[in-house]
DNA sequence: AAGTGGTCTAGACCACAAA
DNA sequence: TTGTGGTCTAGACCACTTG
């Protein structure tokens, strides 16, 4: 008989040694055996204790690092993660008027409830402006309905208290190619185009997905390559509908959610 | 003078050699050199190219996999990957009444669209159903506003054409627990609520984040750990508002998308 | 059977942070 | 200076897929 193969068990005996070592230390630290700020041993002993080399340990390690169940600080060591603190952005349907950047905003709001003191706002920052090119130009074209080689494209980074939250992308008709220089006096691109050019803008449409972080979102977010960072994409327009930017900004993941709430009736089923 | 640190050119001299190789495959990829299905040579015939031990030129290829830049199947090969094939998840704002189920239906149609053969529906499979514990059950404590050892718990996934879609977690009241008896004829757990029992159900929230796969979704997703999720999680009531169930999906962040449509009137500013 | 990726070892040296 | 994690080698054996 074949009685091997086709257990669910999750530390069965055909499975890796760097997988059950992670299992193991996942377990242990959602059962709060391991608690958060706790600082695992070293890698040599730890790779000791299971029996493994230590290239083996550190496998099981990383895993748990891309799970956001340890933080490993180089020349410091590998520490147990607390539970993320949510910055929630939350938008009620329908929509409630004159928000000046939800997001923006909602990071603002979430810094001044857990701080006494005062803190700063964010804060944007351009990381590159110039002419829009590869696949995500041809994207960008077609959410604007306008030629990509018309398009202009600004890479920013929303900064508070010096640590970089959100990665953002805009593209645009290179006729706002001036917005660039009015982000520094306004802050935020978005009240640039409203402030800085008199444009009240308003959104077509947003959209939620994930995508794991690459070499550039890493080092923009400071993160690992690879990270799972929440994408929230759309399209904002004119008073006369005419679309004016497509924006992708990138969240970390475990530390932003954006909350729809049906404040006024009830929407039937869903799951 | 020390002119060797702080360059961004991202294949400096002081960039480790993995990262290195996976930046110019990456690059290589986008543009378009290495073409959507193309297979990679060998590992080992790619670590003797790049003058690195198979370990090591392996470490690259898993980073961009973790990208979705290259698809790895083992027995067969490294291949490079299509850009996905997006499920937009579409609604409305203000919502339209009479959803059955948001999330299963914009599979099915998504199947439709690209498939002149007819396509099975979305089915819901049951993994596990029983008492709830954990800290996800202490945060649907609090959502639903219940003492969490009153709280039942399902797992359940999504299944299309064989192939497994999303994984589903819902809690709820303990007097709800018989659905997981009806969901097998009503095919989806929400119909099981609504046509089985009745009861019509409307959002009170939703939620969108990102998570790394941890091992268990992995496993129930057939992704590898830590791969990018999307998170939509939310509670849906009853007629008079009382909470019904907590549900929290996760979905492969790089081929789902939830697109809100603002249809009818223009939402002042955002970014 | 042949070819592919998956795991692992034992050891080395390097880069970084804190004392 | 010490201790931590970060990278890399050269080789071995295993597991899976396909013919």
């Amino acid at each position: 008989m074949n009685e091997r193969r086709s257990e669910h068990v999750r530390t069965g005996n055909g499975t890796p040694a760097y997988r059950r070592i992670a299992t193991e230390l996942w377990d242990e630290i959602q059962a709060g055996q391991l608690a958060p700020g706790v600082r695992l041993p070293n890698e040599g002993d730890l790779a000791a204790r299971f029996g493994v080399t230590r290239l083996t340990l550190r496998q099981a390690v990383i895993e748990l690092q891309r799970l956001g169940a340890v933080e490993i600080r180089r020349g410091v060591g590998t520490f147990v993660m607390a539970p993320p603190d949510l910055v929630e952005i939350v938008a009620s349907v329908p929509p409630a008027r004159q928000e000046s950047d939800a997001t923006a905003d909602a990071f603002d709001e979430h810094a001044l409830r857990r701080s006494a003191r005062p803190v700063r706002a964010v804060d944007e920052l351009i990381l590159s402006s110039g002419t829009a090119t590869g696949p995500l130009a041809d994207e960008a074209s077609g959410h604007l309905g306008m030629p990509s080689d018309q398009l202009h494209r600004l890479d920013t980074v929303m900064v508070r208290d010096g640590r970089r939250w959100i990665a953002n992308s805009y593209w645009f008709h290179a006729r706002w190619a001036g917005v660039a220089d009015l982000v520094a006096e306004h802050s935020l691109v978005v009240r640039a185009f409203t402030d800085g050019y008199g444009l009240p803008l308003g959104y077509l449409w947003r959209a939620f997905s994930a995508i794991g972080a690459d070499f550039d979102d890493a080092e923009t977010l400071g993160v690992p390559t690879g990270t799972a960072l929440l994408v929230r994409d759309g399209v904002s327009a004119g008073v006369t509908g005419e679309p004016v930017f497509y924006v992708r900004r990138r969240l970390r993941g475990d530390e932003a959610k954006f909350v729809l709430r049906y404040d006024t009736e009830r929407v039937p089923v869903e799951g």
